[in-house]
DNA sequence: TTGTACGCGTTATCAA
DNA sequence: TTGATAACGCGTACAA
């Protein structure tokens, strides 16, 4: 309250001030406070902050005794302006309103954790417009790491991630034209090997449910997938049903039904570009009297929790989403590890196995 | 005005030019490098850059011609420690593997990115001892504000958080003893609802299927409103069910049902904690044979897509996750324009309407 | 084991 | 409309 010390107060006689500084009334408490009330320099405090810093017992009990009396807080924007490390990993994802998403952020997050880093979310809602945005936005928050699931950038957001000298990992796909390092698996091998499996199965009027716009995504690629597949076999290659635009839900699974059952009737198989809507179409069918999997069979991609509960239960692709996120923490950790020791590393390329899950409804 | 040097032409290969031999050899660009570029100083950038500053129309299209030439990005950690703005929003959620939350964090994020706000997620994982790492953790980013779940905080919790002297708001609840602001619903009142109602449509043994460690937890709250309701209608308030520890998923839902039909064979009605575990004991139940709701009717919490899609739809309570977060963005917003005003907001409590959802399951 | 000097890259403040 | 100066709060580098 008291600014009667201002050491920059105008004088009566006209003096000016010496400082343009700003006005600093009831601050919290600094570094300063913590090392002048310890009888230290706070260059002592700021080791005694990290424990690897050679601080004597005694004097580091001191220190944290007045931090918790007069309960400092150490400012890491300060700290992270100084050491010109942020301590964040960035992630951008399509959506966080997945599971498997979801899970794949939970593991990263506890494995970077563990080394004092932050996660910082960044949503693209399935729009790469919109990634560059969010890009822009963390590439301005320094991040130690930036990782992205693959759907296609924009030129520019490729340009600026390539010109940080941030290491990129792009995962949950292995791309053709990588950024940087990958953590993945071939969204076109796995929807090949799935519909495959149903062509080996006696199925042959297929059909696919995606995505409305899905160039360059992930999307994309297990349409294409199924299409290589179906082509190799010499089967009708026309029947592919665009639902909503990414996200497809449960929801829109269950309106596919009737388009499905309108355009191409005959269709005896039908491979959906993710298990939820894969469920919705199943939930339909019950609903409308079509036997899965005699009148129709069904097969998801992802093995959501939903898939092994539906009834029947739902055939579909083992994405161990756990794991992805697992592995790249484990490299981020890497990456840290080798850039502290001065080293380069070339780009990493992990790849994370999926597998075929036959259940009832196929 | 010496520096009359052509500056390097950025590579059309997406190669950085260097400044060679100069004393910071392979350094991003900084805003001074920007500053001589255009023949501005450093403050003039900054303000091209903030488009509420006076600029000339003219100096700023320089600024911004350089800006875009060597390919500046602003540090966002400089600025934040000079402005002390640090442009955060911080959230704590108990997991993101649940589409309400997910839901909750997207409408928040949508509403605060318009005002160049970033969000900074913590997971808690329904534990109050990892919710105070996290908001440590937190404190030390210094956020404008900070949201979080109520399912009780630690002493501690607490204490870092008045003292930070920055703006508190619990969603999903409305807590007794709230810190500060509160975005949310009665969880308790509104399974006294629910509850009351299966009542009134002639159950009479009734079971609550729950988390194994759920104190001070929204899923206690649920639990005393279900008693609340049984026991003023004179009923058997002993039928409550733990499950496995938050949070409960379907396939714990699917398990309990054996657990119930062996410990009270003629409940007539369970509520479930949340739509997944209701979800997964419809499941089970059709596996068994067991009709619902003829032999067991059952209702859940939240309104999750999968109460829409199941056979039967499920009976539970609606809560907007949505309005939860653009109502909390638009309160930030609020208290950070007053903030800047200089005023002082009092502790706002927002109520966030919930609705009882009568379907099939009951 | 502790301290001193300085700078990290930006913006608040005042002056022109 | 623009510029000069001094912080913002901490950590690096080196000295003691």
């Amino acid at each position: 309250m008291s600014n009667s010390e201002k050491p920059d107060e105008p004088d009566a006689n006209g003096v000016k001030p010496r400082s343009r500084g700003r006005a600093r009334p009831n601050r919290r408490p600094r570094m300063e406070d913590v090392a002048r009330l310890a009888n230290v320099s706070p260059m002592t405090v700021s080791r005694a902050l990290r424990y690897d810093s050679p601080v004597a017992e005694e004097t580091r009990k001191r220190i944290l005794k007045v931090i918790d009396e007069i309960g400092y807080v150490p400012d890491q924007i300060a700290s992270g302006l100084s050491s010109q490390r942020s301590g964040f990993v960035a992630i951008c994802l399509p959506s966080l309103n997945n599971s498997h998403f979801a899970d794949t952020l939970s593991a990263l997050n506890r494995r970077i954790a563990e080394h004092d880093l932050q996660v910082l979310i960044g949503h693209t809602d399935y729009r790469s417009d919109k990634e560059e945005k969010v890009v822009e936005a963390m590439l301005r928050r320094r991040p130690e790491a930036i990782v992205l699931t693959y759907d296609g950038h924009t030129p520019r957001t490729r340009a600026l991630l390539q010109a940080s000298g941030i290491p990129i990992i792009e995962i949950w796909e292995q791309p053709k034209d990588p950024l940087d390092h990958v953590v993945g698996f071939s969204n076109h091998a796995a929807s090949y090997a799935i519909t495959s499996r149903l062509i080996q199965d006696g199925y042959t009027r297929l059909a696919f449910l995606g995505e409305a716009t899905d160039d360059g995504s992930r999307g994309a690629a297990r349409r294409e997938g199924f299409l290589q597949a179906v082509r190799e076999a010499g089967l009708d290659d026309t029947r592919l049903l665009y639902a909503a635009r990414a996200p497809i839900t449960m929801s829109d699974g269950a309106r596919a039904v009737a388009g499905l059952r309108e355009t191409w009737p005959d269709t005896d198989a039908v491979f959906a570009v993710s298990d939820p809507c894969a469920f919705g179409m199943i939930s339909e069918c019950l609903r409308l009297g079509i036997s899965v999997p005699d009148d129709l069979a069904i097969a998801g991609f992802g093995d959501f929790e939903i898939g092994r509960l539906s009834l029947p239960g739902l055939t579909t692709v083992g994405v161990d989403a756990d794991a992805i996120g697992r592995k790249t923490g484990d490299l981020i950790i890497e990456l840290r590890n080798a850039a502290r020791a001065g080293d380069i590393i070339a780009a990493q390329h992990v790849d994370v196995p999926i597998s075929i899950l036959k259940r009832g409804s196929s």
